[in-house]
Order: C-alpha cells, then sequence, then structure tokens
RNA sequence: GGUCGCGUAGCUCAGUCGGUAGAGCAACCGCCUUUUAAGCGGUAGGUCCUGGGUUCGAGUCCCAGCGCGAUCACCA
C-alpha cells in the first residue's frame, strides 16, 4: 500500500519543486464537458487538415491548415498509455469518456513529462484542436495539458472497475469512476425525480416539507430511531412516515399537498429495506383511494416512458420486461385470496388452519383478520404476475387504522396496494377524518401494543385534535421512490440506487 | 435473529489430495509517434479477514468471532 502512494507521492514533489507547478490547480474557465467536445468534431476540417500535412510533408514551404475546432475539457485519467514520444489518455467525466492525444513535438517539454508519467485517477485539464486518429477514435489533439489534482490513491482494477459490493458502498466516489454505469443510476435517479416533482406540480399539488424529527413516531407501524434534544431535555423520534403533518395541512386548507423526502425505520435490512429510505406521499382533498390510483398510474407510466428506449412504457428488469401500460392490473384482496386458497377469507377456521403452516410467533393471540393478511401476503401476494404492475384493492379495515371503512361493508375499507416485480411500492387510502372513529383505532391499536411499542407510539392527541378541527375528506398516496428507481433504472438492490446505503462501521 | 455462501498482493481473480504463495491489471526501471484490455524486456509487491484447535506440516480441515452477500423471519 505505501509503496504504490510513495510512488505518487513523488511525482507530486517533483511537480512541486521541480517544474514549479501546482499540482492541485485551481479554477478553470471556459471548459466544455467531454461529450460536448466529442460532438464537436468537424470530419471535413479533419481531412483538410490531414491532406494540408501530408502536403506540407512533400513540400516544405507549404502552410499546414488547421481548421479543426478547438476545445478545453477536464477530466480523470481512466488509462494513459505511454508510447515513446505519443501519449494516449482517456478521461472520463459525467459526461462520458474521450480519448486525448499528446505528441512531444506538439507541447512544452515539461507538459509531455506530465503526459508521460500520469497516473490513472489524476485529474487534469486538455486543450486542443477536436480531431481524428488513424482509427477513426475521435481525440483531441493536445497541445496543452495541466494537472489539477493529483490522486494519491491506489486505483481499483482498468476493465473490473470495483466488484466486491462492499467495497462499492464504502467507496462509492471510486465505484463513481471506475464504473461509469454506476454514476448513469445517480444521474437517471434524479433526473426521474426531478420528473416526479414536475408531475406532482402539473398535477395541482403543492410541495411541503415536514418534521423528520417527531414527539410521537406516527403513521406507520415501524419501529422508529430514537434521538435526544438536549436544550428541551426531551426524546425525539425521527419520522417513520410523514402522514399524520400532511393531514394536518388539509386541515389547515391546503388542498393538495405532497412530499418526497425520508422516512426511517429501524427494522432489517435486505435487497428492498434501507434503514433510510424516500417517499411519495401525497394528499388530495375531497379525493379517494381511487382518485389516487389514476394519479399513480399515470405517474409510474410517464416515468416509464421516459426511461424506455421504445415508444411504449416497457422497462426491462433481470429476467422480466415490465410493462406500465395503462390501466394497470387490478384485482379484488378477497378475490386474490378464495382464487388462490379456495376458500372465503370470511372463513377464519380454515384461515387459522392455514396459518398453522407458517411460523406466525403467538398466532393464536392475533385476531383473525390479522391472521388472514398473514395467510394473503405469504400465499396470495406472490401469486401475481410479477411483469405487470398490480393493483390489490379493498384490503381489510382491520389490517388499516387509518382508512375509512366501506359503507356497505365495513369490514372492508377504501385502500389499495400497488405490487410489481414481486415488491410493494406503494398504499394509497380513502382516509378516515371521523375523529371519533379515528380516535377508537388508535385506543384499539395502542391497546394491543407491546410495552416496547408503548414507549414510542401513544396517542397523538394533536392529530385527534386536527381532525376534531375538521378534514375534508381525502385521498392520500405513498409510493417508494427507491423501489420505483431500482425498477425503472434495472437495479436489483436498493443498495445500487441509495448514493451511501447504511453500512455497519468498520 | 436463523440457514447457506464468500473473505488470498492496491484492484480483478486462480490456488487440485493438507506439503516452498500464483497470474493479469496497477506500480517501478528501460524501449517504442496512431494505441483501443496497446506491446516487448526487467524489478518489486503477501497479517492468505481475526483468534484458537487438529497435524511433523494449514490459504486448504475443525471451532469461535468480524465483515459482506443470498435466503428466511421481522417490517399493517
Amino acid at each position: 500500500m505505501d509503496r504504490l502512494e510513495h510512488a505518487r507521492r513523488e511525482k507530486l514533489r517533483r511537480w512541486r519543486e521541480e517544474f514549479g507547478f501546482e499540482p492541485y490547480g485551481r479554477r478553470v474557465d471556459g471548459l466544455v464537458a467531454l461529450a460536448e467536445a466529442r460532438a464537436m468534431l468537424d470530419a471535413a476540417a479533419h481531412e483538410a487538415y490531414n491532406e494540408s500535412k501530408s502536403a506540407a510533408k512533400d513540400d516544405p514551404s507549404a502552410k499546414i491548415v488547421d481548421r479543426r475546432p478547438r476545445a478545453k475539457v477536464a477530466g480523470r485519467c481512466v488509462q494513459h498509455r505511454p508510447m515513446g514520444k505519443l501519449v494516449f489518455l482517456r478521461l472520463r467525466d459525467h459526461s462520458g469518456d474521450l480519448q486525448i492525444s499528446i505528441s512531444k513535438s506538439d507541447v512544452e517539454g515539461q507538459m509531455f513529462t506530465l503526459a508521460k508519467k500520469l497516473d490513472y485517477g489524476d485529474i487534469v485539464v486538455a486543450e486542443g484542436p477536436v480531431g481524428m486518429t488513424q482509427k477513426g477514435e475521435v481525440c483531441i489533439w493536445a497541445d496543452r495539458l495541466e494537472l489539477h489534482c493529483k490522486s494519491l490513491a491506489p486505483p481499483p482494477e482498468k476493465y473490473h472497475g470495483l466488484t466486491d459490493p462492499e467495497l462499492r458502498y464504502r467507496h462509492r466516489y471510486v465505484d463513481m469512476y471506475a464504473s461509469p454505469e454506476t454514476i448513469r443510476v445517480f444521474q437517471l435517479r434524479s433526473e426521474l425525480v426531478a420528473r416526479m416533482r414536475r408531475f406532482m406540480e402539473t398535477w395541482g399539488y403543492l410541495e411541503v416539507e415536514t418534521p423528520m424529527m417527531q414527539p410521537i413516531a406516527g403513521g406507520a407501524a415501524a419501529r422508529p430511531f430514537v434521538t435526544h434534544h438536549n436544550a428541551l431535555d426531551i426524546d425525539l423520534y425521527l419520522r417513520v412516515a410523514p402522514e399524520l403533518y400532511l393531514k394536518r395541512l388539509l386541515v389547515g386548507g391546503l388542498p393538495r399537498v405532497y412530499e418526497i423526502n425520508r422516512c426511517f425505520r429501524n427494522e432489517g435490512i435486505d435487497r428492498t429495506h434501507n434503514p433510510e429510505f424516500t417517499t411519495l406521499e401525497a394528499y388530495e382533498a375531497f379525493g379517494d383511494c381511487w382518485s389516487m390510483l389514476d394519479l399513480t398510474e399515470a405517474l409510474l407510466h410517464e416515468l416509464a416512458l421516459s426511461v424506455s428506449e421504445a415508444d411504449r412504457p416497457i422497462v426491462p428488469y433481470g429476467e422480466l420486461e415490465i410493462d406500465y401500460s395503462r390501466p394497470f392490473d387490478r384485482v379484488r384482496y378477497d378475490e386474490l385470496f378464495s382464487r388462490t386458497l379456495g376458500f372465503q377469507m370470511t372463513d377464519f377456521a380454515k384461515v387459522r388452519a392455514k396459518a398453522g403452516e407458517l411460523t406466525i410467533k403467538d398466532a393464536d393471540k392475533l385476531d383473525d383478520w390479522l391472521l388472514v393478511n398473514e395467510v394473503y401476503e405469504h400465499f396470495c401476494e406472490p401469486t401475481l404476475d410479477p411483469s405487470r404492475p398490480t393493483f390489490v384493492t379493498d384490503y381489510p379495515s382491520a389490517v388499516s387504522p387509518l382508512t375509512r371503512p366501506q359503507q356497505d361493508r365495513p369490514e372492508l375499507c377504501e385502500r389499495w396496494e400497488l405490487l410489481a416485480a414481486g415488491t410493494e411500492l406503494g398504499t394509497a387510502y380513502t382516509e378516515l377524518n371521523d375523529p371519533d372513529v379515528q380516535r377508537a383505532k388508535f385506543t384499539e391499536q395502542l391497546g394491543g401494543a407491546d410495552e416496547e411499542v408503548q414507549t414510542f407510539r401513544s396517542l397523538d392527541e394533536d392529530f385527534l385534535n386536527a381532525l376534531r378541527v375538521g378534514m375534508p375528506p381525502a385521498g392520500g398516496l405513498g409510493l417508494g421512490v427507491d423501489r420505483m428507481i431500482m425498477l425503472m433504472t434495472n437495479c436489483s438492490s436498493i443498495r445500487d440506487v441509495i448514493l451511501f446505503p447504511l453500512l455497519r462501521p468498520h
């Protein structure tokens, strides 16, 4: 390790002491991206220059004509091939790669020495005419080359980059320059999130920011992270959901609000779960779960079209081709249940028997409907076609404490979940806005909670007060942004779409 | 948390039956003005994840731990 860094530090010293320039550079104006420089190629000018040059060889008095456009670029050196008195470099930036050639006859001696001794990972600025090589590769024939940052770290393998996932996540900044597909995933993520925001704005939604630190962890059943405020001497919880605050905004009079931001859940980590993750939550006064369904379908359809290479909303995901054509598939919860298992979900005796096949903690203490949901998730959800986004509708009220029950069948409620590629992408409700019913549901839920849960989830009296003031009927939506990005970028792990996923510190 | 797999040079990877630690890239020295994973000649580089154990002898077998991955559980 030391010997590799030592070689680089020795060059650093030499550039400073013998060559008298600062290897950590300074401001540079007039740079163009590498892709832009590549696009500046003028094939005719390149031809004319070559002809003029060979004419000058035959007749030394002839003047060389060079109409090739000039470009000034910066990039990280990712290939270095010194060939005697000619050096080929490949630079990389956010837009792609571009080759630079430095001929000893075209630059000052000091610059040529720099070119010869450059290392993989160094950041340089090069300037010169945009032309081609004999093999037809676009190339800047540099007449200036400056070092603007000396990299001291040993680089990863030139062709494979980093393959160990742990190294890729821990040294994301190396992974990003060594593997262009990594940086592309995050560029695409950024574009897609920007598109989501434009979409929501077009649909009349106002973007808001609600507390990340909450005195009561509400809006979802997950275990929260705890932190402490010293001056107030109170424990606070990192939010598990923004839901209860967004609803307060409907009470306050905003008709359509949304938030794209982080939630934190103190649960296990796997391919589809990171402790902090991004959600899009939206609330629409006088909407319901069906208006949210339209919005969700339209949003995913648009995102899929924007990443699809064809003009159809079909996006590859692993072995699958996921088709986001509207309408998405729909199936009622009870229908999927009886279709898969051959009996009604209200046949609780059979549900209990079926649940016996699963390893469920304290199954005999659980409410019938909770068992229904356990059985449903285990046996029914996996039967859905993973290549079609599917809305499962009409969930049991018992597993949906914030949702309005259906008028004619109160054991069911107005709620759907969206599944694709075998994972849950989101859920939407027709929100409960009767304060008395809400209080009863909260109280019932807390009654079943164990001691640990009660430390972080107490009755949110302020939220109930907001409902007492009066919230319009509404539709509410929550979508997992990271999971949507996974689907749109064909990444099988949530860690591949989060820049710095949580890892256990060394 | 359970089960399975992986951990060898800076990086990517071999390492057979338990018998002297290997290659490519990267690095260093030399040659080379059109390379495309450039080439040629030479040099150097190791806590085989950590700690125990078995053995005359352990990268290799056993146990424990750490980290990562897969899967299950958990996560309405």
